[in-house]
DNA sequence: ATGGTCGGTAACCGA
């Protein structure tokens, strides 16, 4: 059994005591984290260490950042994404084991007339290319983290409120489904699924509280690993903490 | 701090 997991923390130094609680409990296998918000130097190695897990991180003060967690030996690290020259800290892959690991941390994009929403498609394009090549080289690839990306309407919990915005746009979702048309499945969706489960939940308005939340938090196999994938789920309990991230963690579980 | 709340930063920006 592999139990692999991706959570954007909002932060791993405000996170840590909750991380590693959480890691302490789940015991996943592999994690995938986002949005560190701190420098390589800061990363708390040591901490997770001794929970058990070895770590690969590519961080960047005050913002972005993505790590990859392990109980195995992580081999091969690449940071970012290969001849695409990007200040923003927003992709790490490594081998665990038999299977290539990637936790990503796609651009929010903010507004459709915003040069960040331009950058964020271009930056999918960029990792469709570096996917494309990864999925050639590896048997066993899976790519997590956070899409800022609900792939369809039932990933929102107001479609006709947030039709046409960042997240949901059309030149978004298809920069994701193009993602899965290179040979990866979005194993959340191979199960049942409670009706309005969400990923991500704005701090404003008591919107986890309302469950106003977007499924933008994902968890891709290649086709031959995801035949392996036996459940997958959002954890919502770390959601309920004091001072929680924005974000739930996401688990999926492969009989391999 | 041009809505709401967080995070990091120390300028309000980003989400």
């Amino acid at each position: 059994m592999l139990k692999v997991a991706t959570w954007n923390v909002n932060s791993i130094r405000t996170r840590l005591s909750q991380l590693a609680e959480w890691l302490n409990k789940e015991q996943p296998d592999i994690v995938g984290l986002q949005e560190l918000k701190l420098s390589d130097h800061e990363f708390p190695n040591e901490a997770l260490n001794e929970l058990g897990y070895k770590s690969v991180y590519l961080g960047q003060k005050s913002y972005n950042g993505v790590a990859i967690l392990s109980k195995e030996d992580p081999k091969e690290t690449i940071t970012g994404i290969p001849g695409f020259e990007d200040s923003q800290a927003r992709v790490i892959a490594t081998t665990v084991g038999a299977v290539r690991f990637l936790s990503i941390y796609a651009p929010n994009g903010q507004a459709l007339d915003s040069d960040k929403y331009q950058y964020k498609l271009e930056w999918f394009t960029h990792l469709k290319n570096y996917l494309t090549g990864i999925l050639i080289e590896y048997p066993n690839t899976i790519v997590v983290g956070d899409f800022n990306v609900a792939p369809e309407d039932r990933d929102v919990h107001n479609p006709a409120a947030w039709r046409d915005s960042v997240l949901v746009s059309p030149a978004e979702r298809t920069a994701f489904f193009q993602l899965l048309e290179l040979g990866l499945i979005d194993t959340f969706r191979l199960f049942d699924q409670a009706h309005a489960a969400y990923t991500w939940w704005d701090y404003r308005n008591l919107g986890f509280e309302r469950n106003h939340g977007l499924r933008i938090d994902h968890i891709l196999a290649n086709t031959n690993l995801a035949l392996s994938c036996g459940h997958s789920w959002v954890d919502l309990a770390p959601r309920k903490n004091e001072r929680p991230s924005d974000h739930a963690p996401v688990v999926s579980e492969f009989y391999i």
